[in-house]
DNA sequence: GGTTTTCACGTTACG
DNA sequence: CGTGAAAACC
């Protein structure tokens, strides 16, 4: 590397910023602020090591936490090293491992083909062991031995470590099912998401040679995000860099918001210890939000007892105060957000990518989805029910599964009914039973039933099916075999298709009464043009790692980055990682945040600053705080105090909202049971000029299409107009001022 | 075996 | 209020 390309890397750095890129051997902490250029940091020492050190991309790891992360360093990778980029090894722990245990699993007895089991399986199986423990499942929720059990493996416990470290009846309890549970997922070959991690784990102590294959592949390796990663994390961090020492871990212990997902955040406050000889390096300066909103947020962060204090700065100008609001209600709250919106857009030049709203739990989504609708603007709701999970798509993975591999039992067991065709809940038990009685797999013994009933060799017992059951069942396995044959002759989406038809699948939400059956079908349909990656491959070669990457890679299509103009709703959780110029934090009261469930414990409640804390520091330019006089919650109107966090933020930061997002006095005081803005009375009407529709004219929306105009009302400032729109969007009230209609002909 | 009704429950959610 | 899962029904 010249000395000219080395300084182009290392230019516009900060001199915490290159000490952190050119310090490439031997342990090292990054503690980076929110807003301090981490990821660019993190690529560009990648870079660094890989121009100017000349080592190879290959050697190189880069472990995130999210696929959306590894997505963005690859991207920014391929922008620095081109081509070579897709040598480095840039995801996540668990698609690491996957492959580790994919190649090299057998040293400990893991069969290659196991199937990666996600929640729905888990869960399933903690419910049959569950069944087996005679443990009752109203009694002990499910859920929560699945909680127990996860953060054990996370602890790499085993039954046996667990029940030496507690020994109460619910522990027991909770030992007995773990065993059963992992019993039940051997039989099945399935891993679970954290075997993956446990497995690899014992994998390197078990075979002393792979472990060193792959500490010799990774010559570098740095783990991005660091405090939200588990004890297992670490533990495969440490063994893979613990020849060559060549570990850079970045984090900030003020944004560890996922204790609950058992992340530890000992590992990084522990990491100097683990690793003598560490260099630390505090990214302290902050390039994203206005000093004023810094401020506000490090105040408000300061309050917390346990952290390490990190003396953030920005040269940014102080620009506006941090607004705090109260709303009547969570609708007056959604109205408020999108009136001020369309005050910024009209006004300040911003557009609608540039703003977020973001909340603490889903449920107050619906409240903005009904504003952006009835306000026309057009919305992006992140999080929710995740794609992979969506019953349709699962369904139809494992029917793909099945073709894939027939013994899958739990995929068979899914979808031997889906759509129904007669073979109900006893029948597969009673084959399941049956299988298990002769020792063989159900693929087998549904093989056996179709060979002929008859010539059932001597010393099996005769099939307990009558003749209706053995026909419904020879049909599945008829379906199975013909689709298994299409393999070698079809691409994936053809593939998808044929199975969608074949078995019925399509028919049955076509012919389905339900509400959201056409969008099941979109999701179907989404799922197919998501294996047009795989495009001129046949089936039977792709089809495997095309599943893995399914159960790998659960993430949702990208946030942002696509030129549509949408206003993005997400979690406080989600939304970490992520910047906007404005940000909006609803529902800022005790009892939602922080969460009524935390108020007690004085730990949970430090983590809910901290989401807080991320969500404040997500702002560039602007940052609202939001909260609402009343509240239902679970049909129950509610009435929450101010949250307590906004006493941690001194008064010189903020910025009452009355006069900027009303028009209207602020008449009553703080105490009492009235809310300091009353609901939308005495606005005064201010006509924005004559009316621009009329009933009739035909219109066309961004969004929505063409539509007929049914109604235009005069309102403070604006018109509300009510477009019937053709197709499904149907008739909308949108703000004339906000929908940018326009118009197609007159009356 | 399949469909409808009732009932209980409710934070956040990575792979 | 809205959802998913078990119980009751056909």
């Amino acid at each position: 590397m010249t000395q000219q390309a080395r300084d182009a890397l290392l230019d516009g750095l900060n001199p915490a910023q290159r000490q952190a890129v050119e310090h490439v051997n031997g342990p090292l902490l990054i503690v980076a602020g929110p807003g301090s250029g981490k990821t660019r940091v993190i690529t560009h020492r990648i870079a660094y090591l890989n121009h100017y050190l000349g080592i190879r991309p290959g050697n190189i790891g880069a472990v995130t936490f999210t696929n959306r992360a590894a997505k963005e360093m690859r991207s920014r990778l391929e922008h620095l090293l081109g081509d070579r980029a897709r040598y480095i090894t840039a995801g996540t722990f668990h698609s690491l491992c996957a492959q580790i245990l994919r190649h090299d699993g057998k040293a400990i007895g893991l069969p290659p083909e196991f199937v990666i089991m996600d929640d729905d399986d888990q869960l399933g199986l903690i419910k049959r062991a569950m069944v087996i423990c005679e443990v009752d499942p109203k009694k002990f929720p499910p859920r929560s031995i699945l909680n127990a059990i996860s953060s054990a493996k996370s602890r790499l416990l085993t039954p046996e470590g667990l029940a030496q470290r507690a020994s109460g009846y619910y522990d027991d309890l909770v030992r007995r099912i773990f065993i059963e549970y992992q019993a039940l997922m051997s039989r099945s070959r399935g891993v679970d998401f954290d075997d993956l991690l446990s497995r690899t784990i014992e994998l390197f102590r078990e075979a002393p040679e792979t472990l060193a294959k792959y500490q010799e592949r990774f010559l570098y390796l740095m783990v991005d995000e660091f405090q939200d990663t588990n004890i297992a994390q670490y533990e495969i961090a440490k063994q893979i860099s613990s020849k060559h020492l060549n570990l850079c871990v970045v984090g900030d212990p003020d944004q560890a918001i996922y204790s609950w997902r058992n992340a530890d955040i000992r590992n990084i406050l522990s990491f100097q210890k683990d690793f003598p000889g560490t260099v630390t390096v505090n990214l302290s300066q902050n390039y994203r939000s206005t000093s004023t909103i810094l401020g506000a947020a490090r105040k408000l962060i300061s309050a917390n007892r346990q952290r390490l204090d990190q003396d953030l700065f920005t040269d940014n100008e102080m620009g506006a105060k941090v607004v705090i609001a109260e709303a009547y209600n969570e609708d007056e709250e959604a109205q408020l957000v999108l009136q001020e919106i369309e005050r910024l857009t009209r006004e300040e030049g911003f557009t609608l990518r540039d703003f977020v709203v973001t909340y603490r739990v889903n449920a107050q989504s619906r409240a903005l989805e009904e504003a952006c609708l009835r306000y026309g603007v057009p919305y992006k709701l992140v999080g929710g029910v995740r794609f992979y999970q969506r019953r349709e798509v699962k369904d139809l993975i494992s029917y793909l599964r099945l073709l894939q591999d027939p013994y899958d039992e739990p995929s068979l067991a899914r979808v031997i009914n889906v759509p129904a065709r007669g073979i109900g809940k006893r029948t597969v038990d009673e084959l399941i039973a049956w299988a298990g009685s002769l020792s063989i797999p159900a693929y087998t013994a549904l093989q056996l039933l179709a060979g002929d009933g008859t010539e059932i060799a001597e010393g099996i017992d005769a099939s307990p099916f009558n003749p209706r059951q053995v026909q419904q069942l020879v049909g599945f396995l008829r379906l199975i075999n013909d689709l298994r044959a299409c393999l070698p002759d079809m691409e994936l989406p053809e593939l998808i298709d044929e199975v969608l038809t074949r078995s019925g699948y399509r028919r049955s939400l076509l012919d389905s009464e339900e509400p959201d059956a056409e969008d099941r079908l979109d999701n179907l349909r989404e799922f197919r043009g998501v294996s047009a990656d795989w495009l001129t491959i046949p089936a039977s070669e792709s089809l495997q790692p095309f599943l893995e990457n399914a159960a790998l890679v659960s993430e949702q299509d990208s946030i942002v980055e696509n030129e549509q103009q949408y206003l993005t709703l997400i979690t406080l959780h989600q939304i970490k990682g992520l910047e906007y110029p404005v940000v909006f934090i609803t529902g800022f009261e005790d009892g939602v945040l922080p969460h009524t469930r935390s108020l007690d414990n004085p730990d949970q409640l430090e983590e809910e600053r901290r989401i807080a804390y991320v969500g404040m520091t997500r702002a560039g330019k602007r940052l609202y705080l939001l909260r609402s006089f009343r509240r239902r919650l679970f049909g129950a109107p509610t009435g929450n105090p101010p949250s307590r966090f906004l006493r941690d933020i001194p008064e010189d930061f903020l910025e009452a909202a009355a006069s900027r997002l009303r028009s209207s006095n602020n008449s009553v005081g703080p105490s009492g049971r009235t809310s300091n803005y009353p609901v939308v009375a005495g606005e005064p009407i201010v006509q924005a000029g004559p009316p621009p529709f009329r009933a009739g004219d035909k219109v066309s929306h961004a969004t929505f299409g063409q539509g007929i105009v049914i109604n235009c009302l005069a309102k403070p400032s604006d018109y509300e107009l009510t477009v019937a729109f053709k197709g499904q969007s149907g008739i909308k009230r949108l703000l004339h001022s906000f929908a940018k209609l326009e118009l197609i002909s007159k009356e």
